[in-house]
DNA sequence: CACCAGGCAAGTA
DNA sequence: TACTTGCATGGT
């Protein structure tokens, strides 16, 4: 167990406060946000959820029963409208074949179970499928997105090339398998990435991490 | 104007 | 297996 993690995770946490992530207000919510954020800035996506919610559309049953078109106008500015509404209705309709509809329901199923349904769901891929785990289940897992890969490569605790498994295998090794650790921890590295961590221009300076470069 | 954002699946060789 | 490409809006 390498306490530089740890250490990442303090220094961050003394720096930045608590995040109090996922910003939504149910965990259904929650899942519908992680599916529309995939490769998109999560203002962008705050408008599609806005949409939903003015539409009274952001539970399980109204959404599923939203007609498609409808679907596809109200999540327009989260981009590639097309294909999250399919995501969406692929993964609806997996909650109300396997679930009945219920998020609730579907939180009573084991971590490894869980995690295996939600990446056959086509459009739910690994990063999806942790964030929906972790942030509307709370499952003891670790998301590792673009900013944890950038942000671990520029201070060399890895070479930036291993896949996701490996990534995630090496933090949730070096860290207590605990719910609002790991939700905390993936905050405050995508908080900090945005602030400090983007692909070009890096404005390192005033990053909290400095020191361990 | 170019580039990027809290990915994923499908296609190619 | 290991790359590459399409998807699309809105902000910097």
């Amino acid at each position: 167990m390498k306490p530089v993690f740890k250490k990442i995770y303090q220094r961050l946490y003394a720096s930045l406060g608590p995040q109090g992530w996922w910003p939504a207000e149910t965990p259904f919510e929650v899942i519908i946000g992680a599916i529309l954020t995939q490769n998109t800035n999560w203002q962008n996506v705050a408008k599609a959820i806005s949409n939903l919610k003015e539409a009274k559309a952001i539970t399980a049953r109204t959404l599923y029963s939203l007609p498609r078109k409808r679907l596809t106008r109200l999540i327009r500015p989260a981009g590639y409208y097309n294909i999250k509404t399919e995501r969406l209705e692929c993964f609806l309709k997996f909650l109300f074949t396997r679930y009945r509809g219920s998020v609730r329901k579907m939180r009573t199923q084991g971590l490894n179970t869980l995690r295996l349904q939600l990446l056959s769901v086509k459009g739910i891929g690994p990063e999806t499928a942790d964030s929906i785990l972790l942030y509307a289940l709370g499952k003891p897992v670790f998301v590792v997105d673009a900013y944890t890969r950038r942000i671990f490569t520029r201070h060399s605790l890895i070479k930036g090339d291993e896949d996701y498994h490996a990534i995630q295998n090496l933090i949730m090794k070096n860290l207590k398998r605990n719910v609002q650790l790991f939700n905390e921890f993936h905050a405050l590295l995508v908080e900090v990435g945005k602030k400090f961590c983007r692909k070009k221009n890096p404005r390192c300076a005033r990053c909290p991490l400095q020191q361990f470069k």
